[in-house]
RNA sequence: GGCCCGGUGGUCAAGCGGCUAAGACACCGCCCUUUCACGGCGGUAACACGAGUUCGAUUCUCGUCCGGGUCACCA
């Protein structure tokens, strides 16, 4: 029997009931006929868990890389390590993406659907793909069955770190099932020994291969030697195969994976060759990294350590989507905040991307920088969206506090709009969960009368502040009038209503029109800071400001 | 340990052989100002180390160190 007739036969007997060839799916799946530079793109995940944060940073460049270039972008499951996935897993990704606005052009969609022409687009419903790919790989004699156990295995990874081999694996001459007859072959399975189909590798240990990385340019790395598995013993591909087989069919132009698939790539293209198929390009992106308080260092964000490396933290926490978006992507590309200032109010996806300039150093996840992201982005909302987002987050984590904010929406609205709708808003609102105590002074049900005052003013001036005041102030003041009855109040109780003249001579005066201020805002709100007290009082009204007013000067009293 | 990736202020980062080494966040100061915030102005602070190439290295080469990844029937 010569080499031709012995894969034939090897082939039928592994795979007697694949009966469609790499020709079918080749018309199956056809050129997708985009334009010349168009990217083809995909977000490869694995339903294992949450959405991470890296998840959410990847499927980022993915789509931005592919949209920058007239391309597509789609969502691929990968699930082919059964123990591993968690029953929610694809819905958690998919809902993930859709909370943060990220969309694909095709690919899966949510439990069980998915669009697209290039499908099933979960791996799980590939099989039959990957071994009819498998089975002309066998008749090629560029593949075989390996009925090694898992105990043999590391039997041999031992002895070879015992022999301190350079590269320990299946290979070569400890490739004890690469050369088996087919007579031993059948003896085998029909005793019903499990086994492994494996890649035939005519590499040579002594050569190496180069390729180029859209992130980090030219990588040149010792040549893939490895019989690496093809499909597990349950007929289900390895991420490998899975890998070469999809990106083929579904034509991805640019594989793009975080940089743990580097030192893979050789393998890769060792397949992508032994498939006959073109190698697609590559980009290894960088991990997000957090700074460890314990050990003082960098490391990679942990699913199980880190509450933030999943983007539902931030969901909790109540940052708009957008916040964690625009975050991300200065992040991912050192230009964006540039063009953010120079095109403020376009889509964060309309950014032109560019792969090429992004960094390739690890970069830690900066909640701090968050923030400050998430107020510029806050800011610039009008009172009505901001409204409605906060509703939306209270509906869902602060059920009371969504009451309390939709009793009365037009007020809670006003309330939201105090510094906002003009050129400079105030920037204090990072977040959702913040509003609440942000705002919780215009709510009896929150508010807790607090009168501290600054250590220059004595209660009896606070006193006398207060009465005074609660004579003078009407609500039909303009906001230049309101201010006069508070700069009027000044002299007549010892301080004086202009700043510089205190500063100059501080010793002739209790204090300034600001300490006056900062009395009536006390006793009004409780706190030292507010926004614009005349639009505050405006909204808090007569009966409420007379009743504190008089409250925290009877406090005064009493001191 | 082998192989690979990375190393510019506290953080994110421009930089592609010659610059007083940008900018953003954070921090500090000043101005504006009824508080705070906003805004404006200014400040502290960096090329991991050692060789080599060169008239000249943050930039190129090598070595060292440090961080990370990978060496599975996990992705």
């Amino acid at each position: 029997m010569d080499n031709t007739e012995f894969s034939a036969s090897l082939a039928q007997l592994l795979f007697p009931d694949i009966d469609k060839t790499p020709e079918y799916y080749e018309e199956m799946y056809p050129d997708r006929g985009l334009a010349e530079g168009a990217r083809v793109t995909r977000f490869a995940p694995s339903p294992t868990g949450y959405l991470h944060i890296g998840g959410l940073f990847g499927a980022l460049v993915d789509v931005l890389t592919a949209k920058v270039s007239g391309g597509l972008a789609y969502l691929r499951i990968e699930d082919t390590d059964k123990k591993r996935e968690i029953d929610d897993g694809v819905s958690a990704i998919t809902n993930g993406m859709k909370a943060f606005g990220v969309e694909f052009d095709e690919g899966v969609t949510g439990f069980g659907t998915e669009k697209g022409n290039y499908g099933p687009y979960t791996q799980s419903k590939r099989v039959e793909i990957y071994q009819t790919i498998a089975k002309s790989l066998v008749e090629k004699g560029l593949a075989y069955p390996c009925f090694c156990s898992a105990d043999e295995l590391s039997t041999l990874r031992e002895k070879q770190e015992a022999d301190g081999a350079a590269i320990t694996g299946y290979f070569g001459k400890y490739a004890k099932c690469r050369d088996l007859t087919l007579d031993e072959i059948k003896a085998n399975l029909d005793a019903g020994k499990p086994w492994v189909l494996r890649f035939r590798s005519d590499g040579s240990e002594d050569k190496r291969i180069t390729f180029e990385d859209m992130i980090r340019g030219k990588i040149e790395m010792p040549e893939n030697i490895i019989d690496e598995v093809l499909l597990k013993s349950d007929g289900v591909p390895t991420y490998h195969f899975a890998h070469v087989c999809d990106d083929h069919f579904m034509h991805t132009t640019h594989v793009i994976r975080g940089e743990e698939w580097i030192s893979s790539v050789p393998k890769h293209i060792a397949l992508f060759k032994a498939c006959g198929y073109k190698v697609p390009k590559y980009a290894h992106t960088p991990q997000v990294m957090k700074f460890d308080d314990e050990t003082g260092d960098k490391r990679k964000l942990s699913k199980r350590k880190d509450p933030e490396a999943a983007v539902s933290y931030f969901v909790d926490e109540g940052f708009p989507k957008e916040s964690l978006i625009e975050y991300l992507l200065t992040l991912i590309s050192s230009g964006f905040e540039d063009w953010r200032r120079a095109n403020p109010g376009v889509p964060a996806m309309d950014y032109p991307f560019n792969l090429k300039k992004m960094s390739s150093s690890g970069c830690l996840f900066d909640l701090v920088k968050l923030n400050d992201v998430s107020k510029n982005v806050i800011s610039v909302m009008n009172a009505e969206t901001v409204y409605e987002r906060v509703c939306e987050w209270a509906k869902e984590f602060d059920g009371e506090f969504y009451g309390v904010l939709t009793a009365d929406l037009v007020r809670s609205k006003a309330i939201l709009n105090i510094d906002r709708e003009n050129p400079k808003p105030r920037k204090d609102i990072a977040k959702w969960s913040e509003v609440k105590d942000y705002i919780s002074y215009f709510f009896n049900e929150y508010y807790q009368a607090d009168y501290t005052l600054p250590e220059n003013i004595s209660p009896a001036d606070a006193k006398a502040i207060l009465e005074a005041y609660s004579k003078v102030y009407s609500l039909d003041d303009d906001k230049d009038t309101w201010f006069q009855k508070i700069k009027d109040l000044c002299a007549p109780l010892g301080f004086t209503p202009n700043v510089k003249e205190f500063k100059q001579n501080p010793d002739a005066f209790k204090g300034h029109v600001g300490d006056v201020s900062s009395v009536i805002r006390i006793a009004l709100t409780s706190r030292r800071n507010t926004p614009d007290l005349w639009s505050i009082m405006g909204l808090l009204g007569d009966g409420e400001i007379q009743r504190r007013l008089a409250d925290a000067a009877a406090a005064y009293e009493r001191i």
